[in-house]
DNA sequence: CTAAAAACATACTAGTTAGTATGTTTTTGT
DNA sequence: ACAAAAACATACTAACTAGTATGTTTTTAG
């Protein structure tokens, strides 16, 4: 039981590959076996139906790299005002498997399957609220520290800084240029800067 | 030449509901046919192929219900800061079109067809920087009129209310509740205040 | 080593898709 | 009133879709 890990792992990251390129419902199965190699038969022995393995790519791809990448700065950084930009700052400008034309990986599952799909609903929920905790969290913090005006509400600037990623990820899709990101990313640092 | 014009028309809003809640490529030309009780002769004669529907869909209802709601207020108003929340605000929790379920039309077109079909872009992109270029006006109106700090950037911070928009709606999707939208309105209401 | 289960392979199906071919009806200008 | 053009109607096609039926090969446990 290694080897079909290994075509079970290596279905989800080439699927997770095209669909991150060209959306969920537009990336065929037949896509999926042309790059993967993987036969019919195969597929279907490590998955029900597509949408099981939507969920599994949600589950198994997008939560730990979640987990990694976007919960993990926001815990260990002394200063969330800081932490937050950088993170953001990361994401947008060097991470490098992110691509400026394909937008945000969740956000774009979100805008396709939500309200059409209970299990993709739940899944998507479940990561991107795990990400508002962790940054109010650090927020909290920081206003225990004196980092952050006590009047600040955590959860709520926690959303309005997630609204913001996603919303200008789609955003520089229609430019096709990192430049908006740094036209963002300047008022992103004024807007943090008044929760000081 | 009128009657015509009804069946164009027809075809053009009964498919941008459609397409609004399912999305574009899941809405298929059948689908439409359905709802509208038109024949596809009528339709391949209207139109010659469903992208040139789309774009029109752009052009011909987005683009005026663009100006009419989206441009319009922000020209009127005496002050830039109040005109964009009761704007954001009217989008967010009046307008009787829009579904929280369903996030905002133009960034659901945006995030399916941006990147595959220039045609689509292009238009996409075109109404899109119209509402910043209004908006950011109405801040440099306001900069003059010294209701706006001097330092302010006005196209950065069009682009980051815009942004926070698409993002919130796409975001209240996951939750499928206006409740969100409260949140996001007060912090948007804390940072459009410092601003001034 | 061997039987059973796991993992994969191939061929097929029924439904759906955008688009076309070829008509008929309706509208329009004169 | 009438021909021409505009507007619409019907039947079809070829490609693609997710999923299944039925195999064969590989792996694993005893």
């Amino acid at each position: 039981m290694k080897k079909a890990a290994g075509t079970r792992l290596n279905i989800l990251q080439k699927a997770f590959e095209l669909i991150y390129e060209k959306g969920y419902q537009t990336t065929s199965i037949d896509d999926i076996l042309a790059t993967t190699q993987v036969t019919k038969g195969a597929f279907y022995y490590h998955f029900r139906n597509k949408d099981e393995m939507g969920i599994a790519i949600i589950n198994e791809l997008l939560k730990p790299t979640l987990a990694s990448s976007f919960i993990a700065p926001l815990q260990n950084d002394k200063n969330p005002i800081e932490a937050i930009y950088k993170l953001i700052h990361y994401l947008l400008i060097e991470d490098e498997f992110l691509q400026v034309q394909h937008g945000c990986p969740v956000a774009n599952f979100t805008q396709e399957m939500a309200s059409w799909n209970k299990d993709f609903n739940d899944a998507l929920n479940d990561i991107t609220q795990q990400w508002i905790k962790t940054m109010a969290a650090a927020i909290v913090k920081g206003k225990e520290k004196g980092q952050i005006r006590d009047d600040i509400n955590a959860k709520q600037v926690a959303m309005f800084v997630t609204s913001g990623y996603w919303g200008i990820r789609n955003f520089a899709k229609l430019e096709n240029n990192k430049k908006v990101y740094l036209s963002y990313l300047k008022e992103l640092k004024r807007y943090l800067n008044t929760l000081k």
